[in-house]
DNA sequence: CCCCTGATATTGAATTTTGAACTCAGGGGG
DNA sequence: CCCCCTGAGTTCAAAATTCAATATCAGGGG
């Protein structure tokens, strides 16, 4: 993926488009904080409760608490009340649908860190409820055919 | 994408992974930091002058120096010598091998951020250079054939 | 009443970030 | 020689954030 106007042999380049009006600068602004990747990865795993959170992450509970209010304010996640049996209303932290949007780009994070940070596969695969088949995030046109990255360029929208 | 788990009704559950094994938490720890994702950023727009980006960022002097070190070693970008006609010799950054392997992170963090905090088209496409088309992300099976989200689940590996 | 678990808040120390200023490095020009 | 310039990096002190330890609160149970 390269700037399609790479043609032009000047080292000297600013960026495409300006940061405020960038969606990538603007889901880093929201995104770009170690304990709100951590605490996402947790909900796409199906964890809730702020305990059991504390618990994978080894969070500080201000930090932990701080960051789970950001992600319900930003509308990320939602609280969910829960009740167990003999135990009094508690609220429990789930993904929303904006959240639920991120699989994507958490599962191309999971692929990336497979290659270069943990140098190896991980333990599970996503797979595809209906089909059984392991799934993964690729390039694709418009028509759903498979792209390489190689070929990719940026170009301003035609107008 | 859920947890294949889902069948217990407990609302305590944990982390199919452990964060010290889990190549999304791993990509976390190095990519969870607001600075970080928009130098990387900076580099897929194809800007490597500590200046430019600088000027595009708003970033203080400390800070841009510190991440682009850090990246540097962790093995993300990579200097580049250069000299303008005129001037010294300069180091710039760019994108090393690793840091190109997130371009389709990065495309799907921009696609999400269209939907979700943009709320609308970034005024940029990324098209394939050989066919003009313009290209997304998605999810798709070990054939290529496109797969939806919300049919992914969460599966231990088959061992 | 007390105990328990789980969630949140507080406090002070430690760490990081930031704005402002400074330094350094080469090339060019007078 | 000196000065200027741009660009990259450093320093310093103030501001902000993070973190560990502690405190508080909330219901249910005994």
């Amino acid at each position: 993926m390269s700037n399609s106007a790479s043609t032009d042999a000047s080292i000297r380049r600013r960026a495409l488009v300006p940061k405020d009006a960038c969606p990538m600068a603007m889901a880093a602004e929201i995104l770009g904080d170690r304990w709100t990747l951590l605490i996402l990865r947790e909900a796409f795993y199906g964890v809730q409760r702020y305990d059991d959170m504390r618990a994978d992450l080894g969070a500080p509970r201000s930090t932990l608490t701080d960051r789970l209010a950001k992600l319900v304010e930003m509308g990320l996640l939602e609280r969910r009340p829960y009740q167990e049996p003999g135990e009094r209303a508690r609220e429990a932290y789930g993904l929303s649908a904006a959240g639920r949007d991120l699989a994507v780009t958490f599962m191309a994070l999971t692929q990336w860190g497979e290659a270069h940070a943990l140098k190896g596969p991980a333990p599970v695969d996503v797979i595809d409820r209906k089909t059984g088949r392991p799934l993964r995030v690729a390039l694709v046109d418009e028509k759903g055919r498979p792209a390489k990255i190689e070929n990719a360029v940026l170009a301003p929208k035609a107008r």
